[in-house]
RNA sequence: GCGGAUGUGGCGUAAUUGGUAGCCGCGCUAGACUUAGGAUCUAGUGCCUUACGGCGUGGGGGUUCGAGUCCCUUCAUCCGCACCA
């Protein structure tokens, strides 16, 4: 009987799910482990090779885990509120429920092909409202909430209230964006509406006028991290600035905490350099410039204070507000035009020219607070409303920026730092300024002579003592807007009374998406759930229109699989003590200014709350890279219908056509297949190659529909099976680096599992397993592979472990070893990776129960004892020949026998050794 | 421009972390068996050379008895970020 993986994959698929073998529950007696996968978007395109590379590589560290005796939590979800389900039901009316739905439906048929050890009680879907009551929640709580900078942890509103009516919010320490100043009368001299209106500074859910990327074709705001290269990520549409009263989360708070977390979490440096530069940190100060013949003050933040003597003019982003203030009214037309100009600059645009300077002159004069100079002040687009104040200091010598705008409007450049043992230049020779980031200070009051460092400590000090400004540190991360102008997301649970923004109470949520007629904006521009009737209160009070963004659902779902069914918590208390957070977390790179930051917030925000126990969500991060495409080529030859074989396209003028790699195998193309493709092809004629065959090029980009080199997993599993796919996946390299999928390799792991079966039956599908005692050469392999697979997956190195498991194999082979003491550990040794196979082995083999309940198999020292170790000899460095010593002998003997040895004098060629390197048991240099 | 990653046979890759470069697999070559198959098995396969041997881990330089691995420099590819003051 031959390895029927069709039949063993499915018996055993069954077994698992009928017998509920990867039900999890809290059992206190075993040491946890929580394993989880970046829950996928259900796309209408279903799986392809690539999706689950992540998803196997976590299967096969859960199933080693439990055989090492860990509870492990290893659950699977959906990620299934979204965009494309929404336009795709603007496009065709469908319902986007039921869209995704079916899409849902069709991942669990991939899924549940491939043999992974999930629990799927615990499933979740962010879109079922029982899910996202609790997403709902969340918000409510951090609309509920402030952040208290000197606690550096949330903190209940009502505690605010408190403060502001015993003392104002003068000495208030909290992160908000509050204009005004008032005393403890003044607040309760407030109204009811005025006093929501202040608190919504405060709150870490707020709705405010703030400057959005608006996306006009998507017709919503997007966040920052939706936004790429000014275009939006879904789509790739345009961006545009616009200010609109939106729902935001005051992540800034969160930004130092943010950034020490990554001190304490096992990620890859690059994904947490990439965060930190998201996070962007610079210290620096914060400095008012008095403005001449005006009561306002012009507020900049720099980190260069010391180079304050060296400010020759201001620049003012053309959003800032302050900016009509301050022009005197023979400029407000150019300034006027030169802010609308600005603005019709799409985002990216603005990105894209960043040579071009351009600037206006406002006509108003700063005065610098240093040397009292008059300095004139200036608008450009290169200074961003939304970074710092809106407003720099330009020091011309030491900025490059700041130098190509002055060298444009032709503005003095003073130097005012020289590198270490340098003089002063003159600056109008400079064709670059010089960005000192260390030097001494010069033509600079009273902090001449210092190195930059210590000038800008002393700066600080003396404009905190002068009240001109105050060292500051400030954050490149701005707050996330949470709005969406769109249907398919979880509704906000807020409405609105006179104007302003009230909580629903927690009982009645969830909020439930109404029904809408039409998935588009209402004729007057207002959100899809404009459209739905009596969308408001029982007292007819409206609610919000907007929908939560798409990281609101996956911000907190690693808690919910703890507890998935729990009706009255998140998670419970216990669930959560008892799991704690992610052991190993798995995905891909691209969350890493998305998801994995809102996460990390999120989660520190419910940890402020007591709602979780740890600070940070996922201990271990691995990002799994992509899978490629290997798209193949056909090279039709110019003005003709005949193809060209690809050795002999070179002599022809051709054009490269992209065919479907299904067409395909081993590079040569199945020509009747091609021509039965598309009509245009079914008269083709071919050149073919020396073997009469089509063989195609082919060219490594990224697995797409376009390219015709998408590979469906199912395909594989129905050729090969699930064991097959999963090992192969693993077989391609390193789990995180990107590599081209090619079916073709297939083959040699398929037949690996072929020979594992044949050390257990013959031919005819007799049991070949026998109970003699293994000999040393063969306790030798098994506990070898033991060794190595071990260290490997501790290590997620999964690439070499199958090697190791191919090693293994053949060298039992070749013993025609068919021994059960070595057989049934390998079994379960091999049984992470592919566990139809082995666990149909272990049944067959005697064992009533799952092979998943088995133990991982122990690794003994002593049968890997070498007695003798042969030693490369290498003159010079290169190795000649090898030769065997015991394993115990001495340098000085191995020296000794060495340079007698006969092989050695004819290396020598008579010459005298000069040196005799000995390590034991690794080499023998010989240098002569 | 800044930051990160990666460069090893025709291809995917391996190398106990400074100690035999190319393990394992694909592909290819030759052969065996055969009920002719996209099955199985055997042998070979980095490059140059008839051979002796030489050359080889993107290039150049260095440290070392010894470098794919460490240092300097340079090139290429990919991925982030990008007027961040």
């Amino acid at each position: 009987m031959e390895y029927n993986f069709q039949e063993i994959e499915q018996r055993w698929q069954k077994y698992w799910q009928d017998n509920n073998i990867y039900k999890v529950e809290l059992n206190p007696t075993k040491p946890n482990f929580y394993v989880l996968d970046m829950f996928p978007y259900p796309s209408g395109a279903g799986l392809h090779v690539g999706h689950p590379l992540g998803y196997i590589a976590s299967d096969i560290f859960s199933r080693y885990k439990r055989l090492k005796g860990f509870n492990v939590l290893h659950p699977m979800g959906y990620d299934s509120f979204g965009l494309p389900a929404e336009q795709y039901a603007i496009q065709t009316g469908q319902h986007p429920a039921i869209t995704t739905r079916q899409n849902i439906e069709r991942y669990r048929e991939q899924l549940d092909r491939i043999g992974f050890s999930y629990d799927w009680e615990r499933e979740i879907r962010t879109s079922d409202p029982a899910y996202y009551k609790w997403t709902q929640w969340a918000f409510l709580q951090l609309f509920k909430h402030y952040y208290d900078t000197k606690t550096q942890s949330a903190q209940p509103v009502s505690k605010l209230v408190q403060q502001f009516e015993h003392s104002g919010n003068v000495d208030v320490s909290a992160a908000h964006s509050c204009p005004e100043t008032f005393t403890a009368l003044e607040w309760k001299q407030k109204s009811e509406a005025e006093q929501q209106k202040i608190l919504l500074n405060y709150r870490l859910a707020y709705l405010a006028d703030s400057l959005v990327n608006w996306c006009p074709a998507l017709g919503t705001v997007l966040a920052n991290d939706e936004v790429v290269n000014g275009v939006s990520e879904r789509g790739g549409h345009p961006v545009i600035q616009k200010e609109m009263k939106q729902w935001s989360l005051r992540i800034s708070a969160y930004a130092q905490r943010l950034l020490d977390g990554l001190e304490r979490i096992d990620w890859t440096e690059s994904l947490k350099e990439i965060q930190r530069n998201w996070i962007g940190r610079s210290e620096g100060a914060e400095m008012n410039f008095k403005i001449k013949n005006s009561s306002h003050l012009l507020e900049i933040f720099t980190t260069r204070p010391d180079t304050s003597w060296g400010v020759t003019f201001m620049v003012m982003a053309p959003e800032n507000k302050l900016v009509a203030e301050i022009t005197p009214p023979d400029y407000q037309e150019a300034v006027h035009h030169y802010i609308t100009e600005s603005q019709k600059r799409s985002e990216r645009e603005r990105m894209a020219d960043t040579k071009t300077v351009s600037g206006q002159f406002t006509g108003a004069y700063a005065i610098n607070p240093m040397n009292g100079n008059e300095i004139p002040i200036y608008i450009s687009d290169y200074v961003l409303m939304g970074y710092g104040t809106g407003a720099i200091m330009a020091v011309p010598a030491h900025d490059s920026r700041d130098f190509r705008f002055a060298r444009h409007f032709n503005l003095p450049v003073i130097q005012v730092v020289v590198a270490p043992d340098a003089v002063a230049s003159d600056t109008s020779q400079w064709t670059d300024s010089f960005d000192a980031k260390e030097g001494v200070m010069i033509h600079s009051g009273f902090i001449d002579g210092l190195d930059v460092k210590k000038a800008i400590r002393k700066t600080i000090e003396y404009i905190e003592y002068q009240g001109i400004g105050k060292g500051k540190i400030n954050f490149r991360l701005r707050d996330a807007i949470f709005s969406r102008q769109r249907y398919w997301g979880e509704p906000l649970p807020i409405y609105f009374k006179d104007g302003l923004p009230y909580p629903l109470n927690e009982d009645q949520l969830p909020l439930e998406l109404p029904e809408v007629d039409k998935f588009l904006p209402t004729e007057d521009g207002q959100p899809p759930l404009g459209r739905a009737e009596s969308w408001s209160t029982p007292e007819g009070y409206p609610y919000e229109l907007s929908t939560m963004p798409g990281f609101a659902g996956s911000s907190a779902y690693m808690y919910r699989y703890m507890d998935p069914s729990n009706p009255m918590e998140l998670v419970s208390k216990e669930a959560n003590q008892y799991w704690k957070n992610v052991d190993l977390y798995l995905g891909g790179a691209e969350h890493a200014t998305g998801h994995l930051i809102y996460s990390r917030f999120w989660n520190k925000f419910l940890f402020d709350l007591g709602v979780v126990c740890e600070d940070e969500p996922f201990k271990k991060l691995i990002n799994q890279g992509m899978i490629q495409g290997r798209s193949s080529l056909v090279y039709r030859i110019q003005q003709s219908n005949t193809f060209v074989s690809f050795e002999k396209s070179s002599q022809y003028d051709t054009t490269p056509i992209h065919v479907d790699v299904n067409m395909v195998e081993n590079d040569v193309l199945d020509l009747e297949a091609f021509k039965a493709w598309r009509p245009e092809f079914a008269d083709a004629e071919f050149i073919l190659n020396d073997h009469d065959q089509y063989k195609c090029g082919y060219q490594v980009e990224k697995m797409s529909k376009r390219y015709y080199n998408v590979v469906n997993p199912d395909d594989i599993v129905l050729k090969y099976g699930a064991d097959t796919l999963r090992m192969y996946e693993m077989f391609l390299g390193p789990l995180d680096q990107s590599k081209p999928w090619d079916t073709n390799g297939i083959d040699g792991v398929h037949k690996f599992l072929r020979k594992f079966w044949r050390l257990f039956f013959d031919r005819d599908g007799n049991l070949l397993v026998e109970l003699s005692n293994p000999e040393a050469a063969e306790l030798k392999i098994l506990h070898k592979t033991i060794k190595k697979v071990n260290e490997d997956i501790e290590r997620f190195n999964f690439n070499t472990s199958v090697s190791a498991f191919m090693i293994c194999v053949n060298e039992l082979n070749e013993l025609n070893c068919h021994k059960r003491q070595i057989l049934e550990p390998l079994t379960i040794l091999l049984s992470p990776f592919a566990p139809h196979i082995c666990e149909e082995i272990w049944h067959q083999i005697g064992h009533p129960d799952s092979i998943v309940t088995a133990g991982f198999p122990e690794f003994d020292e002593k049968y890997l004892v070498e007695n003798s170790f042969e030693y490369p000899v290498s003159f010079n460095g290169k190795m000649r020949f090898k030769i065997n010593f015991p394993a115990d002998l001495s340098s000085e003997e191995i020296e000794k026998q060495i340079l007698a040895n006969e092989t050695a004098l004819k290396w020598l060629e008579g010459k005298p050794a000069r040196k005799v390197v000995v390590v034991p048991k690794r080499i023998i240099n010989i240098v002569f």
